[in-house]
DNA sequence: CGGTAAAGTGGACATGCGTCCACGCTAGTG
DNA sequence: CACTAGCGTGGACGCATGTCCACTTTACCG
């Protein structure tokens, strides 16, 4: 009989061996050898319950990215009520944990995941460089009702949060930016350029 | 008798296979073996004439990123002087021909060479992502002077631009992206976006 | 025209990566 | 208490990359 419950114990204990890696070293530090070394077992382990490196990547990814998913998709359904400027930072804080921003940086060094990502993903969920996408298509949507001045250049987001990223993981050796002050400045940065209610 | 002329042209060769290779195929297939093939030499003359293949990619970006060097130093000295919008739309035009891109790209993807480059640039002169950055420094110097809102938020700009450089270059294996679309859309955001002169 | 120093050649090496596999160990089962 | 199916192990393989070097070719100069 298959011992489901370790079976998914080691999934999970891999899964957060790559997050502190992602986490201390950065995207390019994560590869088979780091994951499996930190996660205290031979490497093989990694090929015995995903097909693929890339495969595990994905996995982790999804697995990882839920819940900033479930706030960006509130965040498009709250067109229109509350306040813009809020709806903005809540999703932007969702977006901008430190984990969410590490994943952001992981996919946007590996062309393979992403390609793999974006053709597996079910047709209408979100994933990490859609997210700033979706968050665009939010304030697209608020612009044509007419909560967002009219010439709101909306479509600079995406590039922003990716660029924004890489700045932050790109040279970094050491320890992780903090959250705090990430989530500060990017959210300072957008309201006050993005969001300009009509009077 | 060293044959100086011979040299420089060979050297000039390589640095030609490298930009052929970073416009068509992107930062990724930048590799030794693939930069000496497009020259149509043996890979071990790259060792002859640099001493590493980083020490190789970084006299490459210095020799092709002079222009671009120019046309921003000229920016800051443009501050209270012209339109506004005219200025940075020149600055763009500089900075995102084909090369720039492509360079923009390459500086960006490679840890090493971008620490390289920061450490043997002469104090003052600005490279590639230094290049927004003084973009951005022009922009704070028009606020200062009243030509802009107070408000604009200039500090996006460096991760916008790089962000957009990684979004033209991460699943491209074509052909590359149309310099004047991309130059186009960065003017038509950043016009949009950070300039507005007070009333 | 021969000598010699520089440049070019391409095969070899080390490293690190993803991947694979033959072998033990362990833990459930009859 | 054997038995066996599955898991973990870690060494090995293939590949790509940067780097190096013994040898050949070139071309300048006395």
């Amino acid at each position: 009989m298959p011992t489901g419950v370790a079976l998914r114990d080691v999934r999970e204990q891999l899964f957060a061996a790559a997050e502190r890696i992602l986490v201390r070293d950065g995207p390019s530090a994560l590869t088979t050898r780091a994951v499996t070394a930190e996660a205290g077992c031979a490497n093989g382990v990694l090929h015995r319950h995903f097909a693929d490196f890339d495969a595990f990547l994905a996995e982790f990814v999804l697995a990882r990215v839920g819940q900033m998913d479930a706030q960006t998709a509130a965040l498009r359904d709250s067109a229109g009520t509350g306040d813009v400027a809020e709806n903005l930072t809540t999703a932007l804080t969702a977006l901008f944990g430190s984990v969410a921003v590490a994943i952001v940086a992981l996919v946007t060094f590996r062309d393979e995941l992403r390609a793999r990502l974006r053709k597996d993903w079910p047709a209408g969920v979100p994933v990490l460089t859609e997210a700033a996408i979706m968050i665009a298509s939010y304030l697209t949507a608020e612009r044509a009702l007419g909560r967002l001045a009219p010439d709101a250049q909306v479509d600079m987001l995406a590039p922003m949060l990716i660029g924004t990223a890489h700045l932050l993981f790109a040279d970094r050796k050491g320890p992780p930016p903090d959250p705090t002050t990430v989530h500060k400045a990017v959210t300072a940065v957008l309201a006050g350029a993005l969001p300009r209610p009509r009077p």
